[in-house]
DNA sequence: GATGTCAAAAAGATTG
DNA sequence: CAATCTTTTTGACATC
């Protein structure tokens, strides 16, 4: 049960290789698909540096048979590209922290009913919670529970 | 170099 | 199953 793996390359005639190089007339000119290992150099070497110098551009171009203009132009892309995915991924963290903090803030407007709801009853008191959330890691600390000596940060 | 946009190609979803 | 419509991915450029 698991065949079909993503056959590598080569789908229908070949169409993958350098099919650069060939300008005729400068018209009809196709869009070049990267190959599986080409794609897969840019990735391993863009893990390293976001950002190419001439040498290392020039490098990188030849030992994948592209362009200098193509190895800067996939860097561009791929920066932008990530940038944009970080984004949304903090995009979605804050919308999440958001949401708790709004609960938090629910649980304690009720609370407050409650108190005050008793005021002019039985004398008692509650622990508030106060609670905090890193933004970053989502960590939620209460500072009323937890405030020992293991403040630890994060 | 970042950002915005276009368009080719591939991957997915639909429908007959 | 495949022809077709829709969405996503991505190579290339133009602008700033």
């Amino acid at each position: 049960m698991k065949d079909l793996e993503l056959d590598i390359n080569q789908i229908p005639s070949g169409v993958e290789e350098e099919c650069v190089e060939k300008e005729f007339g400068g018209l009809p000119r196709k869009k070049l698909r990267l190959t599986k290992e080409q794609s897969h150099v840019l990735e391993q070497s863009f893990k390293q540096y976001h950002i190419l110098n001439p040498k290392q551009k020039e490098g990188l171009a030849d030992q994948l048979k592209l362009k200098p203009r193509q190895v800067e132009v996939w860097f561009q892309n791929r920066r932008a590209r990530s940038k944009l995915k970080q984004t949304e991924m903090e995009y979605k963290n804050l919308k999440k922290w958001f949401g708790s903090l709004n609960e938090q803030n629910r649980k304690l407007k009720k609370e407050v009913e409650e108190l005050r709801g008793r005021k002019a009853g039985p004398p008692q008191q509650l622990p508030a919670a106060t609670l905090t959330m890193c933004p970053r890691c989502q960590h939620v600390t209460n500072t009323f529970l937890d405030k020992g000596p293991a403040a630890r940060k994060h």
